[in-house]
DNA sequence: TTGCTTACATTCATGAATGTATGTAATTAT
DNA sequence: ATAATTACATACATTCATGAATGTAAGCAA
């Protein structure tokens, strides 16, 4: 029965927020329900529903605020323009988001989420349409970075740029989804960063 | 209020899964209900109870019904002795894969379900293990066939069968679940081959 | 200081959904 | 022919879950 100033209000908009995610994780984002979620933030499902309109609304807030930061960071590590050793730069992408998952849990959270703890249908079937474009851009920008490795006479010279990406991008989206489905076992987890390196060997003249 | 004899209640049940597939796909499975089965299989919630003791159940038996042939054909196209062309085998095993996905509509509703349509959580996470293992033993065995393809000189020396495994594994569940992603646009659906012989492709020599 | 707004808490009405218990006609066993 | 069992349908009790309506105290502007 604590009333706040705007600056409160925004922690407990956090405060929900990341009690979402660990409920979310726990019990899939269909059993949970805003009870559940108002229970491990502390507060009432009132104070939910002031800040989001509902479920969906408040999976979204928690979507961005994860992936906003990722679109960023691919664009600052895959596309500069001093086109230095390529091929690093893509196997440096690879890596550095393996390192993110390890080392931030919320990040790790909600791909664990999206992956394994979330049906996509209803309106959630916009969250994978946008997941898609994504992953196109990623794509795209992949293919733009294996162009410049070819152009410096980094690839075999029977291998094609556009194949390439596409290969290294669903290389990476099944590393992804072992990684989150592999939670107890270490089969994925400990040797991600290791199986990066040999798919790139695989490429490298 | 009709009731049956044997072979007919063995008609029920079949009845039952199929119609849980169906709304398990459009509605996910948490948010399908025991009155949404029974009224798409055209029974009551009391059938569905006597042929299964509750949803987690149902699953399970619809899952077995697809993946159990599944296990088998991968030992005939993969482990087969007469070890000519162990590449192509491999080939060969994504290939009909991808085409099982393309003709039988039952296997391609039940792998959307069970990549995009189910949370992994409380009893079903049971399913998410059954997995893990499912997928230990492709690994295995595609690293067999890798391995005589490297006796018979199909590799390029450079490569590691077990490496050459993992790798290939991993761009297989990437595009499975990509190809279940891209339902609607058909970036994925229809390069799927052609997307595999590029992948192996860039293994031999 | 007064009155409006913010940031929630509390209460309520309603609708699902589950699992079980009971009923019952047709089959099958004796 | 009778009893037991099968294969369901129907009815019921109970437990959630939602969203909206209402209440309320603390901030804030004039």
């Amino acid at each position: 029965m604590v009333r706040k100033t705007k600056e409160d209000a925004e922690l407990t908009r956090q405060d929900i927020i990341r009690a979402a995610r660990e409920v979310f994780l726990v019990r899939g984002v269909s059993r949970t329900t805003m009870e559940h979620i108002a229970i491990q933030a502390g507060v009432t499902r009132g104070a939910i529903y002031w800040h989001f309109n509902n479920k969906t609304d408040l999976f979204q807030a928690m979507r961005e605020q994860v992936f906003l930061p990722l679109i960023d960071r691919m664009d600052d590590t895959l596309l500069v323009e001093d086109s230095e050793d390529p091929i690093a730069r893509i196997e440096n992408f690879l890596c550095k988001t393996i390192q993110m998952l390890n080392e931030n849990t919320e990040t790790r959270k909600m791909y664990e989420i999206m992956m394994i703890k979330c049906e996509y249908v209803g309106e959630f079937s916009a969250v994978l349409r946008q997941t898609l474009l994504t992953s196109s851009g990623i794509e795209e920008k992949m293919q733009l970075a294996y162009e410049r490795a070819k152009e410096q006479g980094q690839l075999q010279p029977s291998h094609d740029p556009a194949q390439l990406a596409i290969d290294t991008q669903l290389f990476f989206v099944g590393l992804l989804l072992m990684w989150v489905r592999d939670s107890e076992g270490n089969h994925f987890r400990n040797r991600a960063i290791e199986l990066i390196k040999a798919h790139m060997r695989l490429r490298h003249r």
